[in-house]
DNA sequence: CGGATGTGTGTAATCGATAACACACTTACA
DNA sequence: TGTAAGTGTGTTATCGATTACACACATCCG
């Protein structure tokens, strides 16, 4: 009774083998017309579902993606899932989301996991540590499209959909110079991953086009949590010069450090000011909203599925993108001092 | 070059058949050791990874979990992936993730796409207006196990993981009792909605338990957004007898009105008292931390995995389980009088 | 009227891995 | 020594769908 009904049962019913059968659902034009008509109707009847698995393994193609990324309940991340879904679940495709963890060993492991099952594509943002770029080898080795995400590698061949985190940075900074801040601190990741990298250049960029001096003192590297932005703050407040403003590159610093100033009297934004990046929900859901900046995740996501449906429509798979998405400041309560 | 490897491959190299070579790989007794060896040191220089399609297809078994859910960018959502990624990925299981975004249709579609695709099982949180049962049943008619989470509809052969939303509203509305307050307010989102009608009911019972009279005016239906809860809030103060606490059935509803009465000059806890419901990472983020309901997504995802892989090892599928979690009131500012 | 073209369908191979069955050869034991 | 048990490997069918090739028959045109 659970039994799943095949071509064969179709093709049983109606006395014809499953050649024709095959055909008339694939509306072939050698089919006559009453065929047809009484295939599709045997294959509504005997509520006939086509097997995926026996077409993958015929064709060559899973008709599955492959999305890996660190960790699925952050708000570019899950939105960037979106933005892929929405392109490519239209043309056929799932989409097998796998968690690294900011694992390499275990990223490494989903690479071949998705390989061995056979997907079509891998759209991928990489694992904060991960150096090695063999796994990724192995994924271009068999042609198959890879696109990076936010978080890229460069390889030769593959493609990448990245944001400018560097004009992200540098306009953050500027707005907090336009508000009157002259003693902008920084607050890092980890700057061996590129998008940190490039967020500290933009910020250092913007203060030297301004001509301010650029104090190393001002700037921390934190993990991405509010109790390190606390503390990170505390430590720029105790130095002798404290600063009068933070860009933070991540939301959760900001955030810390917004409830350590807070907590020592300090008016924000008309004696300190911050500004985020990332734009979580968070930050517009405190009563001091949070200044920050748009990743626009959506249209990084279906930028990157566009990138692979070309990639599988064209011969020449040697296609590489780079694109580079644009910021949005959202300027907030947290560092407007004008309105 | 690009070329994947098979056992074909490998039993050329070797002068024998696929045969030996599959059995090699998998272990079998009967094969001798010297074969063994070399088909190893032949499939590693050969570079060969076992095509998970074409197993699929023999063995019946994907390997392939589809998890269906309204959307992934939530707390208690996200966390369940987590927890069945945990349970299920040691186990060789893969698992597609697939949103909803609360339309029967697009679930309907998502169910018949995961069953082309020969997923062994699905495990999912049904959307907010599904009504219709039949993709589900065509999930059960299929022996395919189908385990829901949270959001279930009572199905035969279907097994269920949720929370006790009854006591988890029971005990959040007796926390407030016990704070003092005696007009407690309730935002509840869709009462059609099983898991929103439990909570109403425990909200409730427990005025019924402590002697307070229950007054509809003082149940409000709202969107789960700050927006909503704000308007929601107005509305309660603007009776004539306005409350002195909210139980909300979600955590941006209580947020909401938390902004509110904050802005017309109302004292939390002091003068009112809120809690939530999901403990969504912003309620602890907030100056004024929001007390509320945990739902332990993280073990409701591991709980509903190990129901699924139960069902799988069991020949008898005919397993029904229905698991009830234990909430966990956090208390917190928005709420502590007593401390 | 004969070959060309078109129409509709069947035959059989294929994708890659597995496993029931068969077969050859060795070892063991009464 | 003969038979049973054990060892190692090959043969072939199978999972379900697709498709190159073949074939039968109809139609058309010079």
């Amino acid at each position: 009774m659970g039994k799943k009904t095949t071509i064969y049962d179709i093709a049983k019913a109606l006395n014809i083998t499953a050649a024709t059968v095959s055909r008339a659902l694939n509306d072939n034009p050698r089919i006559s017309k009453d065929t047809k008509k009484s295939v599709l109707a045997t294959a509504e009847r005997l509520n006939y579902k086509q097997n995926s698995l026996a077409l993958a393994l015929k064709s060559g193609k899973s008709k599955n993606v492959g999305v890996v990324l660190p960790i699925i309940n952050r708000n570019l991340f899950s939105n960037v899932i979106r933005g892929i879904e929405e392109e490519l679940n239209p043309m056929g495709y799932n989409v097998i989301i796998c968690q690294t963890h900011d694992d390499e060993k275990k990223e490494a492991a989903i690479i071949q996991n998705l390989l061995n099952a056979q997907v079509d594509g891998i759209i991928m943002s990489i694992a904060r540590h991960t150096k090695s770029t063999e796994h990724f080898e192995q994924i271009l080795k068999k042609n198959i499209p890879l696109i990076f995400f936010d978080r890229k590698i460069d390889i030769k061949g593959a493609s990448s959909v990245t944001l400018d985190d560097f004009r992200g940075a540098y306009e953050a900074t500027q707005h907090l110079i336009e508000q009157g801040c002259t003693k902008i601190a920084h607050f890092t990741v980890d700057r061996s991953v590129e998008i940190y990298q490039k967020r500290f250049e933009g910020y250092k960029q913007a203060l030297l086009n301004n001509g301010i001096d650029f104090n190393p003192d001002y700037v921390l590297a934190l993990e991405s949590k509010i109790e390190s932005g606390k503390d990170a703050a505390k430590k720029l407040m105790e130095l002798d010069n404290p600063p009068d403003a933070i860009f933070s590159a991540s939301d959760l610093g900001a955030l810390g450090a917004i409830q350590y100033l807070k907590g020592i009297g300090i008016q924000i934004p008309q004696d300190f000011c911050v500004v985020g990046f990332s734009n979580e929900p968070f930050t517009q859901f405190m009563e001091l909203t949070i200044s920050t900046v748009d990743q626009s995740p959506l249209l990084m996501g279906k930028t990157a599925a566009k990138v692979f449906l070309e990639q599988m429509n064209s011969e020449d798979v040697k296609i590489e993108r780079r694109m580079v998405l644009s910021p949005s400041l959202k300027t907030r309560k947290s560092s407007s001092r004008l309105d």
